[in-house]
DNA sequence: CCTAAACCCGACTTATTTACTCGGATTTAG
DNA sequence: CTAAATCCGAGTAAATAAGTCGGGTTTAGG
């Protein structure tokens, strides 16, 4: 129950795609498609909508892709999947910025409590992680793994 | 995004409503229908599932009827959409009691802290509520408005 | 200038899920 | 015996999701 699509998390795989190359230049977009293994034509759909919401910038032509508008400390996970997802709304008459439109029942519908509750405990969720926290900066460009004793791949 | 399905907004409604009428003998179908404005057919289907998942017990027959099997204050929310929506699943690979069921990523796939993140946040927001929170025991069949002062509906 | 690599955009398609409805069988109080 | 109810599975229309496709525009480099 309560599920979130494809579109979120291809687009927060993306979007951490970026953040691990962030100052390195645009991204093409089948780079970003390669690494994830993900239909690039389909992320083409969903970086569209990031970019019109500011949270990444594009260069045309040749040489040209992707790149964060923001260094990835300040793009939260909640920004990327409200973008591509739409407001948090686990129903209709408790959607996030909406106080206008309810149902008619709501002054007295003690329901409603259980779906803001569970609107706000999301919201709290995902606005409390940033792409820094999901894209830890160990090491990019020199994998030093030493320190970190993390093995970032076996098997 | 993540929204709950009507499903999961019936079945509490008609819950709520069978925890208002709790003690007083099995509750037909069509009046719980009436009462919540919603299709009598289409409950049917959705209270066998409480009934198999024993969270209500049923009396068929002439005056028979559906009747909470437990308290109110025994029921959470919890119990109840998991029933009718399945385990709490913002992701495939963050389902709730599935241990196994996770894509060979998962081991350096940092997107699944968001989705565990979320499943566990939403856990607890339902975990915490039973149908008592909800259908608060103010005067069901005397309504004594002096005291309590709240107005149940104006407009 | 030309070309190839990329972004850009909207329309189309297919599969799945949702939100029901329908028909009919069984049970039981009066 | 009948009417009111639970039971059950199948069917169906609409919406949503998940992509695909075709073609247009921009730009670096030769």
């Amino acid at each position: 129950m309560i599920r979130f699509s494809a579109r979120g998390e291809y687009g927060l795989r993306m979007m951490m795609d970026l953040a691990r190359r962030y100052g390195q230049g645009p991204q093409p977009l089948t780079e970003v498609a390669r690494h994830e293994d993900l239909p690039a034509a389909y992320l083409e759909q969903l970086v569209g909508k990031l970019r019109r919401a500011g949270f990444v910038v594009s260069r045309q032509g040749a040489h040209g892709g992707y790149e964060l508008a923001r260094p990835p400390a300040e793009i939260t996970v909640g920004d990327v999947l409200r973008v591509l997802e739409g407001p948090i709304s686990p129903m209709v008459c408790a959607t996030e910025g909406e106080t206008d439109l309810l149902c008619e029942r709501q002054v007295f519908c003690s329901a409603s409590l259980v779906w803001e509750r569970v609107r706000d405990s999301v919201a709290q969720a995902l606005d409390s992680l940033t792409l820094a926290d999901l894209v830890p900066p160990k090491a990019p460009m020199a994998p030093r793994t030493k320190t970190t004793g993390r093995t970032t791949a076996q098997a």
